[in-house]
DNA sequence: GATGAAACTGTGGTGCA
DNA sequence: TGCACCACAGTTTCATC
C-alpha cells in the first residue's frame, strides 16, 4: 500500500467533512470527478477509511459528564482479562477502553448525563463486573481538545 | 428542544453510518424521504449533529502507538493555563486533551507512529511548552473499545 | 485519469391532516 | 407542525477511451 500526496490530501478533507461532493473535492484536488471517486473507492477497499459517521454535540443530547476511570483487576489470568474486556465493551456509557501500562490495567472514558448518573454507572454497572480489584476516577473539568482527525 | 423516538433512532443510524441514503433511512423509520430529510436538517440546525466525518484505520496510516499522558503545570495562574491549552491544541499528535480533577491537571491522548516518535514528541514538542511541571505517560497495550457513538 | 451517459438522490415547492 | 407527493437539478456510478 502506498498513499501519494493526493490520497493524503483527500483523507484530510474527508476526515473534516465527508459530505462534500466529489465535484467539490475534484476542484480542490485538481482532478476529474471520476478520479476522485476511484481514489475514494480504493481507500475504502484498502481499509484506510473505516466508516463515515455523524458526530453529535454531547451537551445537546444531555450527556455532559465525562470521566476517565482507571481499573485494576484482582488477577491477570486470561480468563479474567477476556471476561472483563467483553463485559466492558457492552457498556454503552464506555466510549473507549484501553489496556495500558502502569499502575492500573485499564483506562476507560465514560460519558454520562451528570455526576449522579456516573455514580449509578459505577455502582450498578462497572463494579458489577467480576474480578475488579480497584478503580480510580478522574472527572473532566473542561474539554480542551477533541478531534477524530489523524494527521496523514 | 425535544427529540422524539424517531429522532433518536435517526441519530443512532447516522452515528453508525452517515452515508446511508435518505431513502434507506426512510425505509427503516417508516417515513417518506422528505420527512427524513427535514428531520436531519432540523437536527443539524439545532446543533445536535455537529458534523460528518470519515474515520480512518490508524494502523493503515502508520499511526499504531497510542499513549495517555498526564501533565501537571508548575502553577495555575490563568495566564499559564490559557497558554498551555492553546499550545497543546495546536499539536496534531494530541487527539484529545482534558482538564481533569485529581493529582494531575491534564490528560492527553497522543497518537504517533511508534515509541520512538513518541519520545520525539515528548522531548521536542510537549515539554517545549513552558510551565509544565511534570508528566506521566501510560502506553496503550491494546485497544479494547473505541466508539464515537453516543447513546441517545 | 478523462469523458459522457444512465440511474439515483438531494432538495424544495405545494397541498393535506 | 409534520408528513406525503411530485419534479428538477445535481450527484453517483460505470463503461469506454
Amino acid at each position: 500500500m502506498h498513499l501519494d500526496q493526493t490520497d493524503k490530501t483527500l483523507l484530510k478533507l474527508l476526515q473534516k467533512d465527508c459530505k462534500q461532493t466529489n465535484k467539490a473535492l475534484s476542484n480542490v484536488l485538481g482532478l476529474s470527478v471520476t478520479a476522485v471517486y476511484e481514489r475514494i473507492r480504493k481507500l475504502e477497499n484498502l481499509g484506510v477509511i473505516n466508516n463515515y459517521v455523524a458526530l453529535l454535540n454531547k451537551e445537546r443530547v444531555d450527556k455532559s459528564f465525562v470521566a476517565f476511570c482507571h481499573v485494576k483487576l484482582v488477577q491477570h489470568s486470561q480468563d479474567y482479562v477476556v471476561k472483563f474486556e467483553r463485559e466492558v465493551a457492552k457498556l454503552q456509557e464506555v466510549l473507549e477502553c484501553y489496556h495500558i501500562s502502569g499502575d492500573y490495567d485499564y483506562i476507560l472514558k465514560v460519558l454520562v448525563k451528570d455526576m449522579q448518573e456516573f455514580r449509578t454507572f459505577m455502582v450498578e454497572k462497572l463494579t458489577k463486573i467480576n474480578h475488579i480489584g480497584s478503580t480510580h476516577s478522574m472527572f473532566v473539568i473542561n474539554e480542551v481538545k477533541h478531534t477524530t482527525t489523524i494527521s496523514v
